[in-house]
RNA sequence: GGAGAUGUGGCAGAGUGGUCUAUUGCGUCUGAUUCGAAAUCAGAAGUCCGUGAAAGCGGUCCGGGGGUUCGACUCCCUCCAUCUCCGCCA
């Protein structure tokens, strides 16, 4: 949510900010209502006023034993009247309230212009591409059937497409990097380590961005009236949701090892083969409650965090710095980390690191004092890292001449050893 | 799931329809005392909204929402959370 003074005081901060990402917001409609709804907050609270010294006459009255009939009568009428601006004032506030949640954030001043992904701006490449010279790889479907690594049939026969099943060692290398980044997190980026509910209110869905506008996107529990999170952003965000938080302990930061669900309404068609797009994959998620004044430094740093990750495991990427038609509803900024895909000859979007500023806490209510000031701390997140994609660019990085698939030496420690993945005996 | 109890400021804990402008204690901050500190004494302090150039002024907030009333921390309904006992269970 914005700072709701910019809409009396600076409305052409929002415009401009709204057009930069090709956001349609009835801008116009929001201002009238702000200032019908502050003509009738002055007016009621004139009355109420007026309803406050009168019942306080009237005790007193009634206390030395006085007749208080007629201030009652008055009063009576007052609070008929204080009830219908109340109702007025009431309504403008909750059609305020609707549309304010359904504005985006404004990009920050650093963001590059652009309608779409097209206009992203690269920023960094870091390893290189197999020489042109070298056996074209093998489509990471392919060696993962040989290999024996997962099951999409099967996991389309218990539940549908978009739920895969790692087998075996498969099962084991998805589990063995989910360990080595919040780990690698814990003991190295200083991470707290949490492990959050994977099903939430509707109150926290809000605070973090999700809803109201991305209903169809959600996988919803009517009976209990909860959502499965997409991410796990969601539970830690909320964790510190109407709370004011301690400045000495800031930035505080967490790292949280999820399941996600993505319902992925409107994708279909896209990216449906494989592991692209999936319905339920796992992720480690870094969540940070920084300073205001120090949320880009941390940005940075979140960054560097999902980074590091992606080199240990001696994977080729490049980080994009997203346009302001790209960036998502409630990031200020944005980096995307792709991994480069060989056999696929694509990048793949493994982590989106994004600054919130503080879009979240005043949704969520979470503030601090800093300098005897109350005000929203910063949120930030970014994946470190989902699990699928990074699958992907390991079956189709690191295969041997054999077709069998080196494991990463950081990753080894958790397969109990092994160095490499070999073919079954033909 | 069943029965009962509780929810009040940073914390503890009073308040059962009208000077509640929420008692008191602890903690916090400021000042006095002190070379400094402790102890002691005095004082101050919250949130959010509106209004105003500002000082200030008005409103709001006792778990959330709703109701009764001229007036609600107090009465009623409902939801949520916590605790105790019972049941079920990884």
């Amino acid at each position: 949510m914005l700072d709701p003074r910019l809409y009396r005081e600076e409305v052409d901060k929002i415009r401009h900010g709204l057009e930069r990402r090709g956001a349609k917001v009835d801008l116009d409609a929001m201002v009238n209502i702000d200032i019908e709804k502050r003509k009738i907050n002055v007016r009621l609270d004139q009355l109420k006023s007026e309803r406050n010294t009168a019942t306080e006459n009237i005790a007193k009255l009634k206390r030395t034993g006085q007749d208080a009939q007629a201030d009652i009568e008055k009063t009576r009428t007052l609070g008929d009247e204080i009830k219908a601006q109340q109702e007025k004032f009431d309504d403008l506030e909750s059609r305020f309230k609707a549309l304010a949640l359904l504005v985006p954030n404004l990009p920050h001043a650093s963001v590059p212009d652009g309608r779409s992904s097209a206009d992203n701006k690269v920023v960094k490449e870091w390893g290189q591409k197999p020489a042109a010279a070298s056996a074209k790889p093998k489509h990471h479907l392919d060696v993962g059937k040989e290999l024996s690594l997962f099951d999409f049939e099967r996991g389309a026969k218990i539940t549908g497409s978009g739920f895969p099943i790692y087998t075996g060692l498969g099962a084991r290398l998805e589990r063995a990097m989910l360990n080595f980044f919040l780990d690698f997190h814990v003991a190295n980026h200083g991470f707290t380590e949490v492990s959050p509910p994977y099903v939430v209110n509707r109150a926290s869905m809000i605070g973090t961005g999700q809803l109201p506008k991305f209903e169809e996107d959600m996988y919803h529990c009517d009976a209990d009236d909860l959502y499965l999170i997409p991410t796990a952003e969601v539970p830690v965000t909320n964790m510190h949701g109407n709370e004011v938080l301690d400045a000495a302990t800031l930035p505080i930061s967490y790292a949280a090892y999820s399941a996600c669900f993505r319902r992925e309404a409107g994708s279909w068609g896209k990216d449906t083969r494989g592991f692209l797009r999936l319905h339920q994959f796992n992720k480690v998620e870094m969540v940070m409650f920084s300073d205001p004044a120090k949320s880009y430094e941390a940005h940075e740093y979140l960054r560097a965090c999902a980074e590091t990750l992606l080199q240990k495991l001696g994977l080729h990427y490049r980080v994009l710095e997203l346009c302001a038609g790209d960036l998502g509803f409630g990031a200020a900024k944005c980096y995307d980390l792709e991994v480069f895909a060989p056999a696929e000859e694509r990048w793949l979007e493994v982590s989106s690191v994004s600054n919130f500023e503080d879009f979240q806490a005043r949704r969520a209510n979470i503030r601090t004092k800093i300098d005897g000031k109350m005000q929203f701390i910063h949120t930030l997140n970014g994946s470190g890292l989902a699990t699928p994609r990074v699958l992907v660019a390991l079956l189709e990085s690191h295969q041997t001449a054999e077709g069998g698939l080196r494991i990463p030496e950081v990753l080894q420690p958790y397969m109990g050893g092994l160095t490499e993945i070999k073919p079954k005996k033909k």
